[in-house]
DNA sequence: AGCACGCCGACT
DNA sequence: GTCGGCGTGCTC
């Protein structure tokens, strides 16, 4: 008898374990490692999906067994290694195995309908509504609504199917089915175009990663090349390299939307053999492309994170671009990284993972001078200048009695650019929703002591509040720097600096690029060319002009206010402020344009604007490696942060402080260390109040089984209903 | 997650 | 009594 070790594809923690199931005759033979397969499940032996990760002659377990009933496809949807890599993410991310499983394969498009619900026969729903409460809301609100689609109203009302079966068993509602149209991937019909000839100091890297495509048990590559070093053609030529080896690529960008121009010239370069994921795409386009990788009728896959999960069976390289970008790593679960995720991959399959980045992060960076990662320069610019940048102090302007947001040096430099018919952006870089409050002469800003980082004021009690350990403080008379009232709380918006700049500028036409204005489908894509074509003078925007763009009339970047992202309550600001500057310095004097930035900042002495002003990342890394040192910040320790959010905030904070017990009684002589709980840095969305944790650890995997130890605590002894748990290892924002 | 089982309140 | 809503526990 041969028995199959079957995964349930049903999402609960219950549910995470192998289930045994009795091959049946006419399966074996058939039947493989890595397949999908339809069981019965349940008392009611309900038609479930599952995947089978193993088979064996005998089944360790006392229960009766079931028969599969059949295989869903012809074909495994998970190689060996995948599973593996599923096991490893499940254990690494803490999550069940089913979802990292289902997190790997794309959503397999069946018939693709979809279902709507409508009202009807309503004029009787009182008398038969009378005694279900629930049933009484979903007919309530389809009155109002009319038909719409099911889906919508089940999480809208946030009722199950079993209340809507109870509605329309009365009568009192129908179901009906709608085909919808399936878009297939188009393949891209670009113009193949060749590429330039690398530079010396280009093929010396590109002939250190190449030699290592055929030796296994290596390390990543980071590839530190400065911004206009020409990345993209040393990432192309390893690719070309690898294809020609019979091997296939994956490349990873943080967002296909803000690098349109890398993904372009891979699309020019390999044609079809290249696809593209993005979020625009259907379950169907994606399923279809899934199938192309699988079945070798493309060999490069460039996407965000999730297209680390293309399935090539043999593959060479995974570049993953701008490293030091946050979305690589998953803000749901499976939480994955995916620089880590990557360099397992590189373990399973001996494949060769590169990082790139103008500014690794200080993660990266630190591992490549410990030898865990073999470091890779590019340090000049192709055909470019280095833009000369400088930092303007904003407390001088105070003094000169200027109280608009732009320094006079920077409203200068606007009207020549203008004047000379150039290109002019103005950058904000803002970070989350905090504000800080400083002096206007100084430039002293509140801080909380005992963590580092800069109080964030709160306008409902018009008090300082720390957002790592929760500490509070009033804001005071006089600066405690120098004396002067000129006490303010930082905040603005790209809205304003625009009215600034029509106010100043009456003539200068601009461009808004910012999370509302690019809400519809291909704004982006439009405010951008519109901006290329030089339809506009100046544009306005916040990080999703920094990176990847090249404006050749551009001759300056103003970095409107460089403290904004500097003096926010992050351990990382000064990390996040410095990679900043520096992308967005590097849209300046493209071509043959000498570019001039202006950083306006209260504090031009700071570490990280002086070594932004001087391009220089090694100098930067050391000062900041020795503040993560004596803070015990990573990369020296690792972080679990708790959230806990909820409508009742009293049994939020309630609950948060009771763990905060339990992690204290729990974690007695061990060298761990919590911070808060306090208030989540944005305190409450969508009416729920949100409270957090920060807990360091040196050791990774005793700081996760800590952390969930006393949350299984918590919750064996009181009620969290009414309250969601959010817990994150090595986050990339803290909450 | 979803289904059977069983408890308990409202009503023929 | 008894119908049926909703809470509890189990699923190879």
């Amino acid at each position: 008898m041969k028995y199959a070790e079957v995964i349930i594809g049903l999402k609960a923690k219950e549910l995470d374990r192998i289930y045994y199931y009795i091959i049946p005759d006419k399966l074996i033979g058939l039947i493989e490692v890595g397949m999908r397969v339809s069981v019965p499940f349940g008392r009611g032996n309900r038609k479930t999906e599952g995947y089978v990760i193993g088979i064996c002659d005998e089944a360790p377990t006392k229960h009766t067994l079931k028969e599969i009933s059949a295989l869903k496809d012809g074909f495994p949807v998970f190689s060996k290694e995948r599973i593996e890599l599923a096991k490893w993410m499940a254990n690494k991310y803490y999550c069940t195995l089913t979802e990292c499983l289902q997190c790997i394969i794309p959503k397999i498009a069946k018939d693709k309908t979809v279902k709507y619900i409508s009202p009807c026969n309503m004029e009787n729903a009182e008398a038969l509504l009378k005694r279900s409460k629930r049933q009484a809301e979903i007919a309530e609100f389809l009155k109002k609504t009319g038909r719409i689609e099911l889906d919508r109203l089940m999480s809208e009302l946030n009722v199950s199917s079993a209340s809507v079966l109870g509605l329309v068993e009365k009568g009192l509602a129908v179901i009906d089915e709608t085909e919808v149209i399936r878009d297939f991937y188009k393949a891209t019909n670009a113009e193949k175009k060749n590429s330039p000839t690398p530079t010396a100091d280009q093929q010396r890297v590109i002939n250190e990663v190449v030699s290592d495509l055929e030796y296994t048990g290596k390390k990543p590559f980071l590839l530190m090349g400065v911004t206009g070093s020409g990345k993209t053609l040393v990432y192309m030529e390893i690719v070309d390299k690898a294809l020609k080896m019979g091997k296939q690529a994956i490349v990873l960008v943080p967002e296909i939307s803000l690098t349109p121009q890398t993904v372009q010239r891979f699309i020019e370069r390999f044609g079809e053999l290249v696809s593209v994921t993005h979020s625009g795409m259907t379950d169907g386009e994606r399923y279809d492309q899934w199938k192309k990788a699988r079945t070798g009728r493309i060999s490069v896959m460039i996407g965000p994170r999730s297209a680390l999960f293309a399935p090539f069976d043999n593959l060479g390289v995974v570049i993953i671009d701008e490293e030091h970008e946050k979305t690589y790593k998953s803000d749901i679960s499976p939480k994955y990284d995916a620089i880590e995720t990557a360099i397992k991959l590189q373990e399973i399959y001996g494949t060769t993972v590169v990082l790139g980045s103008a500014t690794p992060s200080i993660n990266s960076y630190y591992k490549a001078l410990q030898g865990e990662y073999r470091l890779l320069e590019l340090k000049n610019r192709i055909n470019m200048k280095f833009p000369d940048i400088y930092a303007v102090d904003m407390r001088d302007e105070i003094v000169l009695g200027n109280k608009s947001m732009f320094s006079i040096r920077l409203q200068k430099a606007i009207g020549e650019a203008l004047a000379d018919k150039k290109q002019v952006i103005l950058f904000l870089n803002r970070r989350g929703h905090s504000t800080f409050v400083s002096c206007r002469k100084c430039g002293y800003v509140f801080g909380c002591e005992s963590c580092s980082v800069n109080y964030t004021y709160h306008k409902r009690e018009n008090k300082l509040v720390c957002h790592y350990c929760g500490a509070e403080e009033d804001i005071p008379e006089v600066c405690p720097g120098c004396g002067s009232k000129y006490i303010k709380y930082f905040g603005i918006g790209t809205e304003k600096i625009m009215a600034e700049v029509n106010k100043l500028f009456p003539e200068a036409r601009v461009l808004r690029m910012d999370a509302d204005t690019t809400k519809t489908r291909d704004s982006h894509r439009q405010i951008l060319s519109a901006f290329a074509r030089g339809e506009a003078d100046v544009l306005v925007g916040t990080q999703m002009i920094a990176k990847g763009l090249d404006f050749p009339r551009v001759v300056l970047v103003g970095v409107v206010a460089a403290d904004m992202s500097l003096n926010s309550s992050d351990f990382r600001a000064a990390e996040n402020t410095f990679q900043l500057i520096t992308q967005v310095a590097g849209r300046a004097g493209r071509a043959d344009n000498v570019g001039k930035v202006l950083i306006q900042t209260y504090m031009p002495e700071n570490y990280c604007i002086q070594y932004a002003k001087k391009n220089d990342y090694v100098s930067f890394y050391k000062e900041e490696i020795e503040f993560r040192r004596q803070m015990k910040y990573p990369p020296f320790t690792n972080l679990c942060t708790i959230l806990f959010s909820g409508e009742d905030e009293k049994t939020v904070i309630t609950r948060i402080h009771e763990l905060a017990a339990i992690l204290e009684f729990y974690g007695k002589g061990k060298n761990y260390e919590r911070i808060g709980p306090a208030a989540a840095m944005v305190s409450k969305i969508h009416d729920k109040y949100r409270h957090r944790i920060i807990i360091k650890g040196l050791e990774e995997e005793k700081l996760k089984n800590y952390a969930f130890y006393c949350l299984n605590k918590l919750r064996e002894r009181e009620d969290m209903g009414g309250i969601s748990v959010n817990v994150t290892i090595n986050p990339k924002y803290i909450p």
